[in-house]
DNA sequence: CTCCGACTTGACGTTGACGTCAACACAAGT
DNA sequence: ACTTGTGTTGACGTCAACGTCAAGTCGGAG
């Protein structure tokens, strides 16, 4: 199938496909014409990529998952590289919502305090 | 001060402070020779701004803080504006929080089915 | 033949908060 | 006088993940 077909299944666009193209991320054979020519592995690569952002992943974290793939495994996690990017992810979450924990913390505690100079007694 | 002090004592650099100004968001007086000249209000300034930006409030949340403190409040959430943008961030960090605590679990859930065919009976 | 849609490459735009560099002027210290 | 430090403006670079536009090519339908 062609660039547009590809984009079109996978729910993403062809600038898209071809951005993945320049990172070496998702390379693809050439037709006679030079068109981009894909097939339904392709398709899964772009699925897998799609589904990994589409959760918050850097593009960079989806290369493990793709590469595992390419290399047969039947899903993009059966590789000891991409189980490492589920880790750091997970630690980074962790670590993010503590932050934003914190930070909520005292905004709202800023706020209460501003609420209570504006009414300095009861009421 | 010249805007060398004022960035050393407002921990921040000479850049960010003409970035500021070009923002309207820190105007400076010039002396006669051209140089930006500030005073400790302006230090004052500074030091909300980054206290806010430190946070994770974007430069334009801090407009309306800056703006009280130059209106002669001793604290620059003294203004109803400025308690508005509280309220905005507080309920964007809400959502961001939900959000990313959806995504760890996906990760997590990801991660132990992933571990979990590694090692498919026991151990 | 003409028209349309899909394809190609290349270049520039977007968002935020500056960093970095160039090329120059002015101030202070020795 | 010379050097060093600090100041000025202006322009371009950074990061991510593409969007948008331009100008042209290719294939098939009518």
């Amino acid at each position: 199938m062609r660039i547009g077909e590809l984009a079109r299944r996978g729910g993403t666009t062809t600038r898209a496909l071809r951005y993945y193209e320049s990172l070496g991320l998702l390379p693809a054979r050439r037709a006679a014409n030079g068109q981009r020519e894909y097939d339904e592995d392709d398709l899964r690569l772009v699925h897998e990529i799609r589904s990994l952002t589409g959760i918050g992943f850097a593009l960079e974290d989806t290369r493990p998952f793709v590469q595992c793939l390419r290399d047969g495994h039947t899903t993009g996690d059966a590789c000891a590289a991409s189980v490492e990017v589920y880790r750091r992810k997970l630690a980074e979450l962790d670590d993010c919502i503590t932050r934003l924990h914190a930070v909520r913390d005292q905004v709202r505690a800023q706020l209460e305090e501003a609420e209570q100079r504006s009414r300095p007694c009861g009421r």
